[in-house]
DNA sequence: CTTTTAAATAATAATGATTATTGCTTATTT
DNA sequence: AAATAAGCAATAATCATTATTATTTAAAAG
């Protein structure tokens, strides 16, 4: 059996074609896609699917953890196949998302921070990323 | 002088009794609050001010480095009188947001990470709060 | 392979936080 | 006390996300 179709089973998730690609686009694009932009990109192949059913879709995926939810920008949320915890890095200049690999932080290691137990957590870095860095430093 | 008014004054902001009136909010009440939840207190005060006004005055306060905007919650921003870094936990059972002031982090320490320049960055947690937790073992 | 049925989709409307607009009001400057 | 520039209230607009509903489809049963 084709590898997303046996994933996507094992989840106990219904096989759609809609679903499939969806599901390609997030593994095979570029990562930290917007609703908006899986939408766009799936058009191509569904020109009928409705937007409403690209947001269903993240959301069923998000609730079996086939994906992270990341809101680095303020005004909108991309979605992202890895799952493992990571942190992400926005250029101002450019709006390119990046993957932040930190090495073992005091607080990722604990479940507790203070007292509150962690489920998840989200760092976020805002700045400017180094190829527009070389790029002004000419 | 009264102290708001030197502060604001140092920022080269024009006061006016909106301004002081959300300034004081932020920094006499809980902290984190919404937009909506600031508007709700400062009606008792000025019970013809506008939302969009206090809006405006955030924005005002934020470009002027006077607070922080954060985005823990991913449907409404919260305003924070703190502007040095730290990083928060939101409780998924009381929806509480609280500081936390984590030691020194690789990433906290350095000014870089994979050779992006880092301006800012928000640590966001989620999970069960220390006085929900021992409400739940009784 | 057909029928059945529960779930998924497309189309569309609704929601809700935030931002933009505009005419009036207030604070600072002259 | 004017003049001028900025702030405010009221209101409309924007835009991402969610809700609704009738139609279609995937999986299960026969
Ligand atoms: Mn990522
Ligand atoms: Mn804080
Ligand atoms: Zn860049
Ligand atoms: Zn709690």
């Amino acid at each position: 059996m084709e590898k997303r179709v046996e994933i996507l089973k094992k989840h106990n998730i219904r096989i759609t074609p809609q679903r499939l690609g969806v599901y390609e686009i997030l593994l095979d694009k570029n990562k930290h896609l917007t609703a908006e932009a899986i939408y766009r990109k799936i058009r191509v192949s569904f020109p009928t699917i409705s937007l409403a059913t690209v947001y269903s879709i993240l959301e069923l995926y998000y609730k079996k953890h086939l994906l992270n939810e990341i809101r680095i920008d303020f005004d909108k949320s991309c979605f992202d196949i890895r799952t493992d915890t990571h942190h992400h890095f926005l250029c101002k200049q450019c709006a390119e998302i990046y993957d932040i690999d930190l090495h073992p932080c005091s607080a990722l290691n604990n479940k507790e921070v203070d007292g509150h137990l962690i489920h998840e957590l989200q760092g976020y870095f805002y700045g400017i990323c180094s190829k527009c860095k070389d790029k002004s430093n000419l």
